[in-house]
DNA sequence: ACGACTTTGTGCACACGTTCACGAGTGCCT
DNA sequence: AGGCACTCGTGAACGTGTGCACAAAGTCGT
């Protein structure tokens, strides 16, 4: 995680992971005609602390006007360089079953700097077929497409006990950032990023918090007092 | 973020988030017939620090017997524990469009401590379909199924736009846990936990990490005086 | 032109998370 | 029985992230 900043402006991990939510709330903003915003009313918008996100924003430079607040299309666009969203990234997505499809036909991909230039499966029974538009095509090709296309994203669907093989060859490809959906830990070499989107793992930190949350009222209702029935939504 | 702990064990919210890879990773041990396991290897395989994977599990306790390791089967039970998987969380998916049906139908659901108990959808032409053996129900039924089933976590699988309309009939309902794969920001009663599963935030947060790579090599290659061609596939 | 008001940018203190390093406990072998 | 090799649990140091509070800087009205 810890890499020595290399280019002028190392903008820090939190602030990199809040930079999407913001980039949205502005845009929300702009498509409803606003072409200013202070940072209190941004922050509320996105569900954070005011002070956070002037500190977050100052890591791109000192855009934002005092007594005024942010010009929301500059703002936008200087988020957009800061990502790295000036041109759209070509990504391929392999495992083309129920998430693979609903990930493939997902609008919200292509609106924000991507483009899926091509769908890979394993399946000789689902190779050939169409989807969103694009045409299913054999794992073989993996390495070719990614070239042919210079890939760099690789989103990977298949079900887990697939996904270390489809990573690897994603890797010798020339991938070097890995979007992983199958529940299961990938190990790549150094200088490739991956990250997780993990249901499961989700819906079990939720649960953790849920069984907290039910024990809290079972042993502070009697401390508190309080003549409330099993009333317990809030 | 900050709650005063009030059960015994107050487990800090970067463990209970790495929990869940543990379970994953020691259940695999488990069906390969593993019954023990040391905390380098066991971290080795889920992909952290074996300080780090120590610590977490100390803070469920001392189970691990020193010189040996970990017994798998017990320590999956404990963290099942911990989680608060010991029985199943009955879960309602709302927006059964492209992504919610490939939610409804994902088997890695029910595996591990949840129950898909119902469907439900504002559109009239998919309420009463049936999507993985359940049948689509109207957002109007939502409160009664809420309450019949006793559901505290909602998955939010909706369009943008409708998504904080849904977030608030859910609350309204009873539920406190909500899952929210909406590309949006929802804002909540005090009490009631949100997380957010959201691919572009993933894509936009690897663009920039990739970006950077892109602008190292650059800068790097002069100085590292490699003879490497012009290889960077972007 | 000037003062009052608004809002940004940031120094500072604190909380949280990570990693190292090592003492303490356990099993095995001689 | 005793020593040895191994591994857990954890105190301490370090780094990162967060939130407060305020000075700097700009706008607006008169």
């Amino acid at each position: 995680m810890s890499e020595q900043q290399v280019s002028p402006r190392g903008i820090p991990d939190a602030t990199v992971a809040r930079l999407p939510v913001y980039l949205r709330t502005l845009s929300s903003l702009a498509d409803r005609g606003i072409g200013s915003v202070s940072s209190d009313e941004l922050a509320n918008a996105a569900g954070v602390n005011s002070a956070k996100l002037r500190k977050d924003l100052s890591h791109l430079g000192s855009y934002g006007v005092r007594g005024v607040g942010y010009d929301v299309d500059y703002l936008v666009n200087q988020i957009v360089r800061a990502l790295g969203l000036t041109q759209d990234w070509p990504v391929v997505i392999v495992g083309i079953g129920n998430l693979g499809q609903a990930l493939a036909g997902y609008a919200g991909f292509a609106t924000r700097g991507f483009a899926v230039v091509a769908l890979v499966d394993v399946d000789p029974a689902v190779v050939g077929r169409v989807v969103a538009g694009l045409p299913v095509r054999g794992i073989g090709e993996l390495a070719a497409v990614v070239d042919e296309h210079a890939v760099s994203i690789g989103v990977v669907a298949t079900p887990a006990p697939s996904a270390q093989d489809v990573c690897d060859r994603l890797v010798a490809a020339g991938v070097r950032s890995v979007l992983n959906f199958a529940p299961c830990v990938l190990s790549v070499p150094e200088g490739v990023d991956v990250r997780k989107v993990d249901l499961s793992t989700e819906l079990q930190i939720l649960a953790y918090h849920e069984q907290r949350k039910a024990l809290r009222q079972l042993i502070d209702e009697p401390v508190n007092g309080s003549p409330r029935v099993a009333r317990m939504s809030r």
